[in-house]
DNA sequence: AAAGTGACGCATT
DNA sequence: TAATGCGCCACTT
């Protein structure tokens, strides 16, 4: 990946989350600007630094993605369970609850 | 340079 | 309600 700035500036936003709370890629796509969610997907997608607490990143409803970098949603949940994070599927989490509206 | 791919999202069938 | 299609941005081959 050689645009890092992109990557950066997801970074930062993604790092700003609080603990127990969950956004959504096309929200993180609106901030930059962007009209395409899946490039927000694709930089958490190459980043696997812990410092980046991607799991809090879901989809649209609430649902994790399918593919997650440290292995399956199975993994993300069980981050998330970690924080008290509500789940209303096996994997969907409670949006009414933990949603962090990016400011 | 052109076509394929993807942690998505929304509209249409 | 489920499946399919397409837009969109950047990366890879």
């Amino acid at each position: 990946m050689k645009r890092k700035g992109l990557f950066i500036t997801i970074r930062s936003i993604v790092s700003k989350i609080p603990k127990g709370k969950v956004v959504t890629y096309g929200d993180i796509a609106r901030v930059l600007g962007l009209r395409n969610s899946r490039i927000v997907g694709w930089a958490l997608r190459g980043n696997q630094d812990p410092n980046i607490p991607c799991h809090r990143v879901v989809k649209k409803n609430g649902f994790l993605a399918e593919n997650f970098s440290l292995g399956t949603w199975k993994e993300q949940k069980r981050l998330l369970k970690a924080e008290k994070v509500k789940f209303i599927k096996k994997n969907q989490v409670d949006l009414n609850k933990h949603y962090w509206q990016i400011t």
